[in-house]
DNA sequence: TACCCTATAGAAAGCGCTTGCTACGGCCGT
DNA sequence: ACGGCCGTAGCAAGCGCTTTCTATAGGGTA
């Protein structure tokens, strides 16, 4: 049998709920019986039961991280950065902050991020955490407010981190969204800047939000410089991996031979656009222009080095993380915009000739 | 107030004993009333408690995922296909196999990895799966010893992944290791077969099993083939990124410049070293061979593509979770070698002159 | 010296669920 | 036709903790 309460409390001499006061520090107690207490926890090697805790205080310290893709660096820098502002401090030893952030990986399925929802809500989570951009099914977001409502009601914080406000919902706390339709747009003008008049794009998959916005912010700019033949022939969708790069660019240089630029959905996108490009025997950036977005740690190892939008993943994962523990007052109307800034390295040029 | 097993019991008109069976589904209950049930479970939008659950039935639906990285692809790939594993299955509805699969990242730290396993047995986990290499200071394994064995003990499935067997524990369900030195040794049997006799060695920590393996191939290779200077000056150590990789390199070529080939600990480490080759305006392979270790996605997208060592870490991360699910029959002995095939690519050719 | 207030500890009532055991029809076997 | 068994459903006893309320010393105050 495993140690319970009772019986650090009869080894320490005291009732349980001393014992449970102790631990929990939230309430005053002598000295001398804390430190009788404390020697019998250690003695005993006592692991206090999780579900019962829980239970009696109807609270429990799960954080609950959903991201769409955990290979993906992307969803790992912020994860990272939320879990080590949760789970990191509170060094001496006991106390209440010990928060157990755990990250679920959605794999970009909607059953998937509503099925790990409710089981959070059934682990009656301290906070939720969600990652990138969302689905704009109606079906799906009506369910999602209607479930993150219920977690709220339940006491359960939520913020949303690079993903943009929920519309229904004002059961969240805050949302970081990060400015992707600027940083598609300042991305697109670099290129115009350039001289590039046919730009093909390799947008993400069709129906979430990250894909629509970068998506926007680059017809913006087209728009802005009278280029209007955008919408069809040049934009290609795919999930955001580099086979979708690899493929989605082999099908933009045959559809338009006279193309001068591609701009990924996202880095990972970009490298298997590179190798496109490579593979059609041209040479980048003076043939071609490849350009990300992210920055992912490897995009300044590309060769050539990658020109991209940099997003400040790790500042917005951490801040996600003090907002979820309520650690840091949430931003005015619970609404915070994060800048992306033009990173233009090599592999962006101005067109041949 | 939330919705109460009682609550659904009421609407449903039968006892709380019923819905909780209906709701397992073990236990033999007649299909009209089952339907009830379930209709009222509907109605009223019910979501079991999950803590007074697992307080009752002292087993809890969680499955901890150990991380060293959660931002390395080489962790977030196992991860993924565990969790997958864990996760995704039965479709129908409730049923038992509703898992909550969660992944933990340490940062490779040996306390936080401590603290995650005592809070993963706080919420009495089901499983729990350890991935990437282990650190070799004794201290920290004797700790990690006991508490693997004690969550055992408590009824936790607990499954290496990446990891070698811990000697004194026979706790653990399976260890699937990988094939580390062998890897190692024929990615440097691949770069003496092609000529090169100066090699430089990029390895990651030094206390971790990953990187003293990964060396210990190496230099068997390397002994094989009576080279025997190896040990000091051409081997620098440093963490598993691309900085590191970037630095180290660059002091290995200070050290000798009569280099012909660099290995690193990592594809993300061989990034930054083909970084510093390149910034040291040296050529690859032509001047200076690099190669990695996991061929990781981003490797085949180098330039030039990069020479590695395969491991299957989709693999064996969704075998880990049928492992811990309970899925999969053990391998015998409980230890199980996952080979490393060598993928060679580009980035390596026969030394200059 | 008597009284009340503060500081600290204990008793006990749950928290919402699971499950061993009991209860109760109807069907079978002889 | 009757006893027993099978198939279902309910009762009630916890699971291990938190927390409200109550009890008991001291110590200060008048």
């Amino acid at each position: 049998m495993t140690v319970t309460l009772a019986d650090v409390a009869a080894r320490a001499r005291v009732s349980p709920a001393t014992v449970s006061r102790v631990l929990n520090g939230n309430y005053p107690v002598a000295a001398s019986t804390r430190e009788r207490v404390l020697r019998a926890v250690d003695e005993l090697d006592y692991v206090l039961n999780g579900p019962a805790s829980s239970l009696a205080a109807a609270t429990s310290d799960l954080v609950g991280i959903l991201v769409n893709d955990i290979a993906d660096p992307f969803f790992g820098i912020m994860a990272g950065a939320a879990q080590t502002e949760i789970g990191g401090q509170e060094g001496s030893g006991r106390a209440g902050g010990e928060k157990l952030a755990v990250v679920c990986n959605t794999g970009g399925s909607p059953e998937r991020e509503l099925t790990y929802l409710t089981l959070l809500q059934r682990q009656r989570a301290a906070a939720v955490i969600l990652t990138g951009g969302a689905l704009e099914d109606p079906a799906h977001i009506a369910a999602m407010s209607a479930k993150l409502t219920k977690l709220a009601d339940a006491g359960t914080h939520v913020v949303l981190c690079g993903r943009p406000p929920l519309p229904g919902s004002s059961a969240v706390v805050a949302s970081l969204a990060f400015d992707n339709r600027g940083g598609g747009r300042r991305l697109t003008e670099h290129l115009l800047a350039l001289g590039h008049r046919r730009i093909g794009y390799v947008a993400g998959p069709a129906e979430r939000t990250t894909t629509r916005h970068r998506l926007e912010g680059h017809r913006t700019a087209l728009a802005a410089a009278g280029l209007t033949d955008d919408q069809g022939p040049l934009t290609v969708h795919g999930p955001y991996d580099r086979r979708s790069g690899y493929k989605a660019t082999l099908e933009l240089l045959r559809r338009s031979p006279d193309l001068t630029a591609v701009v990924a959905a996202n880095d990972t996108v970009a490298l298997g656009a590179c190798a496109a490009v490579r593979d059609q025997g041209l040479r980048i950036p003076q043939d071609i222009s490849v350009a990300g977005f992210d920055d992912l740690p490897f995009s300044v190892d590309a060769v050539p080095a990658l020109t991209t939008v940099r997003l400040p993943l790790h500042e917005a994962g951490a801040r996600a993380g003090r907002l979820a523990m309520g650690t840091e007052a949430p931003p005015p109307g619970g609404i915070a915009t994060i800048a992306a800034e033009l990173m233009a390295r090599a592999s962006t040029a101005p067109p041949r000739g």
